[in-house]
DNA sequence: CCAACATAGTTGTAGCAACAACTATTCCCG
DNA sequence: CGGGAATAGTTGTTGCTACAACTATGTTGG
């Protein structure tokens, strides 16, 4: 097949659109959350896989691949969070290499403060604008588009389900 | 309509894929520009604006306004770019106040150079992994976004169908 | 068993974005 | 027309991410 140099009118619909979107969506999660929760999205995401997790507890390298970020990323903001009493690094019982990062109930308490405003806000501005079936649609293009960008198959790819607060 | 409080497992589906997209993609945007080009990819969009603007100039706050902007950021991004020889400032004729970018020829060359490279990657993550009717349904949906996002409709999301590596 | 290599994570540096504060011009209205 | 508000843009500071360099531990083949 043909490739054309630059886009073709029908691409360049899909793509402005498409960039906005890349560009726009991450600076709204940031700032709500950065002005209700002080917090960006990337620690309210870290945090909430840490909820998630059994035993609230998850290696460095695992929570760097569900999440999504380099280690040296995740190690700095690892940092943040303990600073600010959310986690705590321990030790790896059986890998002197490794450590292992445990949500404090501090931690479970601003997650748990955090999700319903942080919820809202996802479904104002992405879920509720669209149908079920555009939602379905918009899942599988993205897991399609996921399957190129990260063809390790992050974890974060394989859904959880339990909802971050419920109990005790 | 009842809200929960945290996502149902349906959205989980759609959001935890999106999220993992708004994280890497962009990243992939920028990583081959950097590496082919020292170009970030807003750098590059930025150009390819006045590539394909009148007079290969634009005001300030409207290129703010296109490429989704704040004018500080783009007032470092132009200086940045200034210094490189890619754009000039030009005091706006008519207003004082305003300053108006144009795209240098040295500009327009990178532009040209980069743009084959930049589409060639775009289609390798996105645009080739999806059937022309899920193309047509992305763009729908980026753009039912995009309205909730940016209710003062951005221009960018008006497209422009100038092709930018035509002739002299 | 030990040398080379691989793995896990941390730290330092550089570059970019957000936000706030600031300057300079223009608009508006009494 | 004069003074206050609005507009256009720049600059400085702070925080976060990428990348590279580094430390420490584990693994493996000769």
């Amino acid at each position: 097949m043909h490739r054309t140099r630059s886009f073709t009118a029908e691409e360049r619909a899909t793509w402005v659109p498409l960039v906005a979107v890349l560009e726009l969506l991450p600076k709204q999660l940031d700032t709500q959350l950065k002005r209700d929760e002080q917090l960006s999205h990337f620690d309210y995401f870290v945090l909430s896989l840490l909820a998630l997790s059994d035993g609230r507890t998850l290696r460095m390298s695992t929570l760097a691949i569900e999440s999504n970020a380099t280690l040296p990323r995740l190690s700095h903001v690892v940092s943040r969070l303990e600073e600010r009493g959310f986690v705590r690094r321990l030790p790896a019982p059986e890998d002197a290499r490794a450590t292992d990062v445990e949500l404090t109930s501090a931690g479970r308490r601003k997650v748990i403060a955090a999700t319903p405003g942080h919820v809202a806000n996802v479904r104002s501005f992405v879920l509720d604008a669209l149908s079920p079936t555009q939602q379905a649609l918009l899942r599988e293009i993205a897991e399609i588009i996921l399957d190129r960008l990260d063809p390790t198959q992050s974890l974060a790819a394989h859904a959880r389900h339990v909802p971050v607060d419920s109990s005790t």
